[in-house]
DNA sequence: ATCTATCGTGCCGTTATACGGCACACCGTG
DNA sequence: CACGGTGTGCCGTATAACGGCACGATAGAT
C-alpha cells in the first residue's frame, strides 16, 4: 500500500519539522507536491495533523500520536505494573527513575518519575538511547542471547562522549560485570554529565522486556551511591519481573 | 485516500486493544479481513506495529507513535519553553505539575513533573481532561472567546463526580472568578480525590495555547494552599506566556 | 511599483493498485 | 471426526491514487 507508506512518511516528517508546508515537505521527501498535499489533507481529515495557529498553510501534528503511543508500553500492561515499583524506587533514592523498553537497536523511554532535586536531566518520553552507551541498554544486553550481542558488535559502537565504550572486548567485560552484580552502570557515556544505574526486567519467556534505571548527575555518582542504587534498582527489577510472570533460574546451569 | 484512513483506523484500534489479531479487528472495524491484513502488513512494514512477543499472529504498537507524538507540543517549542518554568514551579510547590494543551473539546496532558511525595496522582501522557471539569480546562475557557464557551455549554456538561459543575450559570460564574483572580481551581470535579489549581498560557495572537497546573490530593487542598498555589501558578503562566511572545493588555478595555 | 521566485491549490487522463469475495491450511474443541 | 475459529493468499474488477501541469496569490527584490 504505497499511499499509506507515503502518508506515514509525511506524518513523521511533519512531526520533526513542524510547522511545515507542502512545498518544503515535497522537496525533502522527494515527492510530487500533489501527492504530499493529498496526504496532508487525509492526515488532517483523520485528525493526526492540523493547521498551525494563525497560518493555514503550515501543519503541525496533533496529540493523536501521543494518544496512540501511550499504549506502546511493551506487551502487557507493563507501565501499569511498573509505576508502583518506580514510585517505591524513587522514594528510596529520591532520584529520577526511568522505564525503558528495547526496540530495534535502541532503548526507548516510556515512563519517567522525576526527582525533586534541582537538576536538569529531563528527557522527553519516546526518546531513544543507544544499547552500548546507556545503563538501561547494557542491562538488557547482559540478559540477551549471544547472537543479539554479536550482531550489535558487528555494527560497530559509535562514540558519544570521551567515556563511551567503543571497544568490543571492554563492552563484553562490562556485560560480564553487569551479570555478576545484577545491575549495569553508565558513567557519562551517552551524555557526559549524566550517569545511571539500571537493571533488566525479564518477561515470562526468559528474555528482557524492559529496564529500570536511576538517573543522576555525574556529580552525585560516587562508588558508594552506585552500590546503593544498584542494590535497590536490581531488587525493584526483580519485583517487577516477578509480577510479569518471570520465574528466575534457581541455579545457572548449562541449558541445551 | 481511503486506504490511509482505513489503515489509521486499524492502527488506533490496535493501540487500544493490543495485542489483537486480524479476525477480531475485522469484526470490530466492520472491514473485510483481507483489507485489515493488508493494513497490518503495511503498518508493520512502516515500523508502527510489530508482532506480539511469542505469538506472531497478534499485533502491538511500537514506540513510533510516541516518537511522533512527543513533537505534538502545541505549536512552537512549547514544551522546551515550559519545562524550566515547570521545574521552578515544582521546586516552589513540591507538588505534581502538569502542562496541558487544548485540543478539540479536551485538554491533553503533554508534560508532567511529579512530586516526590508519596501520593498517586500519576496520569499517563496523552490523557484527555474535560474542559468544564478540570482546572486546566477552566483556565483556558476563562480566556477563550464567548463563542467557544457558548458552544461548549450547548453540548451539555457531563457529570463525573458529585462536585462536577453541570449548571451553565454556575460554570460562567466560576469562569468570571477565574478571570478575576488569574487562576482556576478544581475540587475533585473530575476525579473525586484529586484537586488542582491552574492558569492559562497565552500565545502571541491572544488566545490560550496551554495551561499549567498544580495537582494535589484533595486532602492537601485547603483555602490557604489554594491561594498560594494560585499565586505561583499564575505567575509561572505569565512568565511562560511572555516567553512565547504574548503581550498582555495593560488595562482590560472593551475591544470591539 | 513592477517583476519574479515561491508558495499552495486544483484539475484530469492514465494506470497502477486497493478492494473484497472467496478458497485454503491450520488448530483446538465438542 | 466434524466444526467453528483462526490467519493466509489469490485474483478480476473498478476505483482512486498518481503526478504532470496550470493557475492565483503572496512576498521579496529590483
Amino acid at each position: 500500500m504505497r499511499a499509506v507508506l507515503n502518508t506515514l512518511r509525511v506524518l513523521e516528517e511533519v512531526a520533526t519539522r513542524q510547522p511545515i508546508g507542502v512545498g518544503e515537505l515535497a522537496r525533502v521527501l522527494e515527492m510530487p507536491k500533489s501527492s504530499v498535499q493529498r496526504s496532508l489533507h487525509t492526515l488532517n481529515e483523520a485528525g493526526w495533523i492540523r493547521p498551525a495557529r494563525g497560518e493555514i498553510t503550515r501543519w503541525v501534528v496533533t496529540t493523536k500520536a501521543l494518544d496512540v503511543g501511550r499504549h506502546a508500553s511493551g506487551d502487557l500492561g507493563l507501565r501499569d505494573a511498573a509505576v508502583p515499583v518506580m514510585e517505591d524506587l524513587r522514594r528510596r533514592t529520591e532520584e529520577t527513575i526511568h522505564l525503558t523498553v528495547p526496540e530495534g537497536d535502541k532503548m526507548v523511554l516510556i515512563e519517567r518519575l522525576e526527582t525533586a532535586k534541582p537538576v536538569r536531566t529531563s528527557m522527553a518520553l519516546g526518546h531513544a538511547l543507544p544499547l552500548h552507551a546507556s545503563a538501561n541498554g547494557k542491562a538488557v544486553l547482559a540478559n540477551s542471547s549471544p547472537e543479539v550481542i554479536e550482531r550489535l558488535l558487528a555494527e560497530g559502537l559509535p562514540r558519544y562522549t570521551d567515556t563511551t565504550i567503543t571497544d568490543p572486548d571492554r563492552l563484553l567485560a562490562e556485560l560480564d560485570k553487569a551479570r555478576a552484580q545484577g545491575y549495569a552502570t553508565n558513567g557519562g557515556e551517552w551524555r557526559s554529565d549524566v550517569g545511571s544505574v539500571a537493571a533488566a526486567v525479564m518477561g515470562g519467556v526468559g528474555e528482557p522486556v524492559a529496564s529500570l534505571s536511576v538517573n543522576i548527575p555525574m556529580s552525585r555518582l560516587t562508588d558508594e551511591s552506585q552500590a546503593f542504587f544498584g542494590a535497590v534498582v536490581s531488587e525493584a527489577a526483580k519485583t517487577l519481573s516477578a509480577r510479569l510472570g518471570y520465574i528466575p533460574d534457581p541455579a545457572p546451569q548449562a541449558s541445551a
